[in-house]
DNA sequence: CTTGACCTAGGTGTAACACCCAGGTTGTAC
DNA sequence: GTACAACCTGGGTGTTACACCTAGGTCAAG
């Protein structure tokens, strides 16, 4: 198969089979005639593998440490889970940072609705933006 | 005031300062004996208005066409409004996409513990990884 | 006069690609 | 045989908001 082919029967974008290759996570064999680069069944199951892994959370980094890590005859598992492991609390710090994010940008608009447009005068750079966070003050006292 | 000063001042690293005042956001003057940038008290404000905005989820290139809009004169709180308003479900989103990938990381880690470590075959990477999926299929089926 | 703490400009690294460029290749229809 | 579309190549840039490093200049205190 050549990039675009392989590409398609994955669902991904020829850039990403090329992103992936010039990582090194997948090893084409080439065409002598042009140069082409060449995958074979084994590169379309790699790079399965790498989607599913990328579902689960795993950095292209990481992927490309349990595959090194299989070159190597050893067990990728044992790292896999602590990967995971390690991985999981920093998923949950994320989302709890967006959802306060979230909050802030809601509680904004909300108080912005009784707000009129206030033009520059020198002293400020935007009322709305400027007049905000004594509401966050609040949860606190 | 110099660099580092204005930076404790606001509770940021002196790098942060660097990079405002690179990319425009601030623009302090120049002390002529040796060239090290001065900041008064309007680069505090300012600075202090950039920590605002990026609490309330503004990017710096949001920041900066805000501060832009100002010194031409007219109001940027309809931007601003626009501009938060077309960032709130972008949130949401991430926040989704981020909950379901900690859904499937926990499923995983679940999964995994009756699992044994497999040793690579030559047909499997990490069998962990491979024989994910198929409980998220039974979800739609 | 030597520390130590500060400053400068400029470059690199981060994540995972998307997009663009210039130029070569291949297949096909005419 | 040629024109054209669709593909390929390597290599470079852009995205986000900084952190970190380098090499060298500055400055106050002891």
């Amino acid at each position: 198969m050549k990039v675009s082919e392989l590409a398609r029967k994955a669902t991904v974008t020829a850039d990403t089979v090329r992103h992936y290759t010039k990582i090194g996570l997948l090893e084409p064999a080439r065409n002598p005639d042009n140069g082409y680069q060449i995958y074979d069944s084994t590169a379309l199951k790699y790079l399965r593998f790498i989607q599913k892994a990328r579902l689960l959370g795993f950095s292209l980094h990481d992927i490309e440490k349990i595959v090194h890590h299989k070159h190597s005859g050893s067990s990728p598992c044992p790292m896999v889970r602590t990967l995971m492991a390690s991985r999981l609390p920093k998923v949950e710090s994320q989302i709890a940072e967006l959802q306060q994010q979230l909050t802030r940008m809601q509680q904004a608009m909300d108080a912005w609705e009784a707000m009129p447009d206030g033009l520059p005068d020198g002293s400020s750079i935007c009322p709305l933006i400027e007049h905000w966070n004594n509401w966050e003050e609040r949860d606190h006292g």
